[in-house]
DNA sequence: TCTGTTAAGGGGAAAAATCCCCTTTTTTTA
DNA sequence: TAAAAAAAGGGGATTTTTCCCCTTAACAGA
């Protein structure tokens, strides 16, 4: 019997390499190559006919990262399996991820067992959830989350530029200038944000878009 | 010829568990067991005979991180070596966790050969460091660095009070209260951070603390 | 075409944050 | 032990931030 394919990308050297001698391993998969980031995945997609079944896809990396990354496999390589695999467990995340086409979203503290069920189900069901995940999208849908209950609308453009500047020591004029708008409407952003995140103050602000990957806080 | 024995310390056990594979996969080396934090580490060294000659040691782990449990093991279990192992590459953790007795700093996205050598450094020389390290260190000792050249001087006890609550929708006011202080003497706290940190906003000094972990984000 | 919605922006005031210069009391240290 | 440095706190002014309520124009759907 053929073996799955998988191939690793991951910015961790020490954690890819670990992980392909664990998917190696297991008897149905073996790992094809790992690369270190989204743009060396291309290069290898774009060079080689030899399509992976499943693709293990860190979210965090420098360089193109695994959303940027997600969107170009959906564009080109849509038959290919993705699973997300972070540290990151929080639902604008997740949601994003999943929203983009993951076909499954694993968090890096699950259990090897779990880990080997969810690359099984991911090629017979086409999808995979850890528990954690699963929770944490019904509590979104039971809106049963204080803060996180906000995932559901996404930010537009023009929210999202305001955000990332307010994580800036920029004052409010000063990103009013920057985005060529009046202060006033800059103001309107805010206050919007605030209600939306359920926040008090721009400090709060700042908190929760870097707690949420909202902006890349390092 | 008997094996070097490893602990891995590390909440993401899938991380853990194909980091064992790697270990046991060196002829000299070989892992006795894992465990997610400090906590179960410490119960583990207490209660069996069989010291391990290296700990593997994760900074970020939930319910005891690494700088508590580096303190611990100093203490305790002074002859085992500890590699500090992260994705972090902040000036400030590495001097901290260093200061605290590590004898070697990896970086997660080391590459597997370099492990190798410096599981064998640690052994043989008592101490490594990845070359990013070393660089992010000689950086400091000249002072090329602007942002983090002030993690020679550490801050005490009451500032890094203030400093975990002014990253907190708190208001100054609301943090005197809290720390038993005149609002007055706060503002002083908040000026010399400023000046020690360059930044110019309360905003400024969160998202520096952040990056430099003075206070954990997440 | 009427109507509801949304983006952009204004007025104005209260509360926080920022800054600079100063006094008093401890604590260090030469 | 006298001088220096550090810690706690005050006065007061200027900016920024935060809030609430309002107007106008564009636009989409029934």
């Amino acid at each position: 019997m053929k073996k799955h394919s998988v191939v690793i990308v991951d910015d961790h050297l020490l954690f890819a390499q670990s992980l392909q001698g664990l998917v190696n391993a297991f008897d149905e998969f073996e790992v094809l190559y790992h690369v270190k980031n989204g743009s060396e995945l291309i290069k290898k997609l774009l060079e080689s006919e030899n399509v992976p079944d499943i693709i293990l896809l860190d979210i965090n990396m420098p360089v193109m990262n695994g959303f940027e990354t997600m969107e170009w496999i959906k564009e080109n390589r849509p038959s290919i399996q993705v699973l997300a695999l972070s540290m990151d467990d929080h639902e604008e995340t997740i949601i994003k991820m999943l929203r983009l086409g993951a076909k499954g979203y694993l968090l890096k503290d699950i259990h090897p067992e779990s880990f080997y069920k969810a690359l099984n189900e991911v090629i017979s069901n086409g999808i995979y959830y850890s528990e954690r995940v699963a929770t944490t999208l019904l509590n979104s849908l039971h809106g049963n989350d204080e803060k996180d209950s906000n995932s559901g609308k996404q930010l537009k453009d023009t929210e999202l530029t305001f955000l990332k500047l307010a994580c800036t020591e920029m004052t409010y004029k000063e990103i009013a200038q920057e985005m060529c708008l009046s202060p006033k409407t800059i103001d309107g952003y805010r206050e919007a944000l605030f209600k939306h995140f359920k926040v008090k103050s721009r400090i709060g602000l700042v908190l929760y878009a870097i707690r949420n990957n909202l902006v890349n806080s390092k």
